[in-house]
DNA sequence: GTTGGCACTCTCAAGGGGAGAGTGCCAGCG
DNA sequence: CGCTGGCACTCTCCCCTTGAGAGTGCCAAC
């Protein structure tokens, strides 16, 4: 059923108020403040209509109107329109990105910081989890004759640094040596076959024992999500009435746990999604909404970038910062690291 | 003014009975709880006696002691005793650190996690700040003809990584004589000096401006304080209270800026402090305990690390913890990173 | 010096209006 | 037929009061 163009408006208008006030709109504020050449009783009986059709609720018989999720859900879709970063922005963030080390955990802790800061909002930002790592490059350098500092460049978009105690004492320039010897030996392949590698010596077997492990090892670590912004979104009010919720998300964040919130479901489909109210899976986020937009699915499960906020948030801006900062990962690790594995 | 044996036993009691409840002790309970050999009256009178020497507060009439921020500290003085880490936990946490990148923030955040998660406190660990970072090994690793990464060690415990853009194509084996060629060049000089190594070529001259650029602005971001456990801490009672205060601390947190809240007048002096209550500079630290252990001045201003928990935290394992790991961050520099500068 | 008793004080939770805000509905008007 | 002003109604929120409970302070007795 469509709905008439009046009504349609007065929804946006109560669902932008909302949004900015955070307070139910009442139908006199409504006509008051947008000048409307309608009387207060009139937006009354519009609201009514559109509270029996399902898009705004009442918290109580002498509350103004608030959005239900359902017409969040409508706003999202058919009146919100499709705005983008500005272009200037767009510019600074891509610098950081370059001045960043590259390394996709990098990128994705600086896309967190400042999707927060710019939306003040809760921003994860997931790497894509690979099944396996690849070894690109591998660099051994002397710290001391017993003690060398392994690096690893992988396909999948990191640098791994690992200490490599060396059994047997080895000076730099022979150390330097080993590595150049080892890389034609482990390029391209994953832990597995490293380990079918042979070893010249002791102090290459310990190398190469060190890195078959930092491989298998940094396959699990990977799926860490970076976390910003948890100011902005415990200051709302939705948080202020109940503490306990506070509590658990700040729990939530800090044992890096929120990853549980992004459901695996939104991301498979690929594309940017929006998930409003109880849509959410959890509990926890039922006043919330989440914007989900993966990337890199190239290189294994893919990672995303979500943003978690009061279902009350600014979704254009949202929406366009996600894609964007989605995008702009996905091209840090191609034009990086050359394309997909 | 010395404190009579059953006066200061009765002060002990009080204040550990306060850490782990959290509510106002009351003279019966004490006499209860501890099977103690006098009636509930002696014990208000000694308490009163307390009282009017500073150790202990009153909420109200009619609520149990409170130990005063003077109890606290003669607690921590003398009646606290001196505990270390179990071995097994000792271990088990320098494990985890030479798994750790051997860089140190890394470690400085993966300390961070240790201390929040044993205590359930907050944890803040601060590096060392460097006045200038110089060169200790420099590695050129080739991603494509146009892009190299550029890993930076540094003696002062970091390892740096870098997008290096070529201005002309270069391919891997030039790439690595470049680094080889480079080396002796740059080997223990700091960004000036390696602003007068002449270049070769514009390859060169493009990686020595970048590796000059990092290396300064490396210096400034190593200021970096790793934050953790924030939910322990606003979960604390001292905070349910008031729940402003809490978002100010989450705030501080999430904008890394902490910090400010660690008097740089704690590590000047050197050797582990405790401050409590108005000993913090800050208001937001109120009813805290701030415990500092300053580590690795020799690489530069002193890093700490730093625990804030209520002023009703468990003094002795704080205390044990900030030990510890600041010993365990200094020996990983040094083992590590060859000793001071 | 220690003890039991008792009056006193203060907090905390529950209950009870009163003011305020907004709606729902209706009758009248263009 | 849709729009409007008016009015009764409902619900929240805040303040106040009240009573129960907890713990102390003090005193007189041991």
């Amino acid at each position: 059923m469509a709905l008439s163009d009046r009504r349609e408006s007065i929804l946006q208008i109560v669902i932008q108020d909302y949004i900015e006030t955070a307070t139910p709109v009442a139908s006199r504020h409504v006509v008051e403040r947008y000048a409307l050449p309608t009387s207060a009783a009139t937006i009354r009986h519009e609201m009514r209509l559109l509270e029996s059709e399902g898009y705004l609720t009442h918290p109580h018989t002498s509350a103004g109107r608030v959005p239900s999720n359902r017409g969040y859900r409508h706003f999202v879709q058919s009146l919100m329109g499709h705005a983008e970063l500005g272009v200037a922005e767009q510019a600074t963030v891509r610098h950081q990105f370059f001045q960043a080390a590259p390394a996709v955990d990098e990128w994705a802790e600086l896309a967190a910081n400042v999707l927060a800061r710019s939306l003040g909002l809760l921003a994860v930002v997931a790497p894509p989890q690979p099944q396996r790592l690849r070894v690109r490059q591998l660099e051994l350098i002397s710290l001391n004759d017993l003690l060398a500092l392994m690096i690893v460049v992988v396909q999948e978009a990191r640098v791994i640094r690992q200490l490599t105690p060396l059994p047997a004492p080895c000076p730099p320039e022979q150390l330097d040596a080993m590595a150049h010897r080892l890389n034609s030996d482990v390029n391209g392949h994953d832990a597995d076959t490293v380990r079918t590698v042979p070893a010249a010596d002791a102090d290459e077997q310990a190398v190469l024992d060190t890195l078959a492990r930092v491989l298998d090892r940094d396959v699990e670590r990977s799926g860490a999500a970076s976390i910003a912004g948890l100011g902005g979104v415990v200051g709302q009010p939705e948080f202020h009435a109940e503490p306990e919720r506070s509590l658990q998300l700040i729990d939530l964040v800090d044992r890096q746990a929120i990853t549980e919130l992004v459901p695996s479901a939104a991301l498979e489909e690929g594309g940017l999604r929006v998930l409003i109210g109880e849509d959410n899976p959890s509990d926890l986020l039922q006043d919330c909404s989440l914007v989900v937009a993966p990337y890199g699915a190239a290189y294994g499960r893919a990672g995303y970038v979500a943003i978690i906020g009061p279902t009350r948030m600014n979704y254009s801006r949202s929406v366009a910062a996600a894609r964007f900062h989605s995008a702009l990962l996905q091209e840090m690790m191609d034009t990086v690291y050359g394309g997909a594995a």
